[in-house]
DNA sequence: CTGAAAGCGCTTACAG
DNA sequence: CTGAAAGCGCTTACAG
């Protein structure tokens, strides 16, 4: 079925060099070996005539480098992280590199991916796979691959060992901001509509934990008493996650919230669907806030007031920050923070058009 | 920086093995060749003890597999691809094969995907690009691919050669199903907001053309003449570029237009957020319906009528068709067509609630 | 300025 | 039931 494969021997034979030519033509490194431009020339129109395309793998074994990374994804349908891969995709692309996304829904895709790279078939790994990434067995065999010089860059969580370099944000500052908002705007009864686990202290490094606290924080210093029934949960970090904890919400019966802070914009994209449903009045009714700034936010009804990621710079600095490692440079800073912005719209009832 | 790393030959030393007997064991090829219990457990012993991983690109050139598949994506930006990724990716972790997905938004990065796989980087490719793998020079590498016997499946666009499988709807039917609803919904001047180029030749077997023509033709059985007024075209497939366009419309004066047929989901997303900015009623002053079926068309206010892809179906299909490929399984067909489905919410009128 | 040779770490017939 | 050996197709010092 497959053809003979055309090979660097037969580019050589072709051009009437030796194997080693053709390597250094075909790799660029002319400038360091100094390889007639005659010579040259005659390698590039035989490799061209002949249609030569180099063997990946003889070529990684040889060199030691796949020449390709490849980014860990918790959850290939959520568009905040994919909207991150596409910058990174964007920010490798220049380098002659391939990034490679990998799904990490399952646990088998997870250790599969961790091996693949102890075994060679990447060159570093960008991980964004949330709070599976700081414990368990995620954990342990990070640490081992880290221990052992793998590049591994961890994207929008808190760096679980010395040798592995986090680019993330403040999440706790950020939470307390667009609480703070809430409760500049007159409300005095904030929901926090979360993920599975908020509380549980095995999560306690997390991201929803960090959002948490800052609400908490928030409404601490606003003088307002935090009453257990406004935190609820629900497994799923998606609108129909988001939608059944409003609808829970709004079915209670008691002193009524009148704002909720939601974990990511996907809830609350679900939790506004939600009241538009019922014709509970978003904002006047019910203010929503959301977490991440993805771009389907600005086309809900009403546009979504959200902490916006910086998703260009996220991308491009896990990329960087890989190649560093790669190349051993040294890091300048085990945790890069990088800002978030809140970003008002009418979902949460401060302006009345937009 | 790198530790020595632990080889095929550390685990023989240790199990006191050969190197054959440990790759055979370590592979599973146990069944047809035969090793005693007491070597195998040997040997994985051994090879656990040592914390042996195979090294990816030497198992690659000596077994002429890498044992990764690649599905290149025209966007990651797009939910709809990624919700069918994602079913690839379920689809494929049964396998002993990693599924890459790879943003084809470059075309650097679509030509490299292809050298990538011509190196036998990757043992088979899922084209998911949109009209781009109909035409120009992607096409034509697609064919020299196809020729050499790679193994590429296309997913949602016509088969472009003989030897490339396609796994795709009807959309010419699709959009006469939904377009036909609308005018039995009492609409007469529908408009269509459509991709740029829908009308080019060049294009003519791509997405766009098709859903434009069944469109065409279910005005023209229901004696509705087309008004070139009614199409409308946007560079990008997207929420903003549906509401650019949907923005556009509502300028017009004259005879108005009651519903809008759009490309994608995602674009009638955009269309149904302008005309909510606006006041402008949906579905009673404005009916939009979307294509594609994504999990935000259900929170969209109103929830969004469109035809529903068999995204599960889509995926599964993918992989299965590039692994018969992979192995030489004869291919029942060419191209194999899956059903979509008309799924009816409030977007278009004919219901209130939902 | 270019070639010959070793070697990367596996798998795969082939023996026995 | 298991081993010795060739070979996959490159890159990389090392010579000259």
């Amino acid at each position: 079925m497959k053809q003979l494969r055309v090979t660097i021997s037969d580019v050589a034979r072709e051009a009437g060099v030796s194997k080693a030519t053709v390597s250094l033509v075909l790799n660029g490194r002319t400038s360091n070996v100094a390889i007639s431009e005659a010579t040259q020339a005659t390698v590039k129109a035989a490799a061209q005539r002949l249609g030569y395309t180099p063997n990946q793998a003889a070529r990684a074994l040889a060199s030691r480098r796949s020449y390709s990374i490849t980014m860990l994804i918790s959850n290939l349908d959520n568009p905040f992280f994919l909207e991150i891969a596409s910058a990174a995709a964007q920010a490798t692309t220049p380098r002659e590199y391939q990034l490679n996304l990998v799904d990490a829904s399952q646990p088998d895709a997870k250790l599969r991916a961790l091996d693949h790279l102890r075994g060679g078939g990447t060159d570093g790994l960008i991980i964004t796979i949330g709070q599976d990434s700081t414990r368990g067995y995620v954990l342990d065999a990070l640490r081992g691959l880290a221990s052992q010089g793998m590049p591994v860059v961890l994207l929008l969580e808190r760096s679980p060992a010395p040798t592995i370099p986090a680019i993330r944000v403040d999440n706790e500052a950020a939470a307390f901001q667009i609480t703070n908002h809430l409760l500049g705007l007159g409300h005095r009864r904030i929901a926090f509509l979360s993920l599975a686990g908020t509380e549980d202290p095995l999560h306690e490094l997390g991201t929803p934990v960090s959002r948490f606290k800052g609400y908490r924080r928030a409404l601490a210093e606003a003088g307002v008493a935090f009453d257990q029934s406004w935190l609820l949960e629900d497994p799923n970090p998606t609108p129909a996650g988001g939608s059944a904890l409003m609808h829970r919400l709004l079915d209670r019966s008691g002193a009524p919230v009148t704002a909720v802070v939601c974990f990511n914009d996907l809830m609350a994209i679900g939790a506004i669907s939600a009241c538009n449903r019922r014709g509970v009045q978003v904002p006047n009714e019910m203010a929503v806030v959301g977490f991440g700034g993805i771009d389907m936010g600005q086309y809900t009804h009403p546009p979504l007031t959200t902490i916006q990621h910086p998703r260009t710079l996220l991308g491009q600095l896990a990329v960087q920050t890989l190649f560093d490692l790669m190349e051993g440079t040294p890091l300048a800073e085990l945790e890069r923070i990088v800002p978030t912005e809140l970003v008002v719209r009418a979902s949460c009832g401060a302006t009345t058009s937009n």
